[in-house]
DNA sequence: GCCAACGTTGGC
DNA sequence: GCCAACGTTGGC
């Protein structure tokens, strides 16, 4: 999952403890939150748009995915108004901090793994805030971390 | 700040 | 249904 550290780091889940994923306003990623997750499922926290960008830590989905209240919130910046309560637009998981990294995997470094050539991550043109990971993939990351 | 890549919107 | 215009993402 990447988030802009400027908006919401690793820092931030890490004081928050718990936080729900909303915003999320693509159709992909909100399948890959609402169809393809479960609680429990280990996720890799992306600092987007930051110096350096990579991944950060370590989050985890820590319930059922729900309707995505923002949506409904006029005073939300992801107020949309075709959501509707009986028929949800959106959703979205909770997450809960399980780790920040001594240091931030860079994109780079990602990119020049031959391992990691695969990730979704490293693919031209991936611009999905959410995106799937494989059990190989996230197991090189978390010994990159070490 | 630039710009390529992509998704969405809306006219026809 | 096509496609141009526009907005957003996100690396650099």
């Amino acid at each position: 999952m990447k988030s802009e550290p400027e908006s919401y780091s690793i820092d931030d889940m890490k004081r928050d403890g718990t936080t729900t994923w909303d915003g999320v306003r693509n159709y992909q990623a909100r399948n890959y939150m609402q169809k393809e997750m479960a609680p429990g499922d280990l996720i890799l926290f992306y600092h987007s748009n930051a110096e350096p960008t990579g991944v950060a830590g370590i989050i985890e989905v820590a319930g059922p995915p729900g309707p995505d209240e923002t949506a409904w919130n006029h005073k939300s910046p992801y107020f949309d108004p075709d959501s509707k309560r009986d028929q949800p637009t959106w959703y979205c998981v909770p997450v809960k901090f399980k780790k920040k990294f001594a240091r931030v995997i860079g994109l780079a470094e990602i990119k020049a793994n031959k391992k990691l050539g695969s990730m979704v991550l490293v693919k031209p043109g991936t611009r999905l805030s959410v995106q799937p990971v494989s059990k190989e993939e996230f197991e090189i990351i978390l010994e990159l971390a070490d």
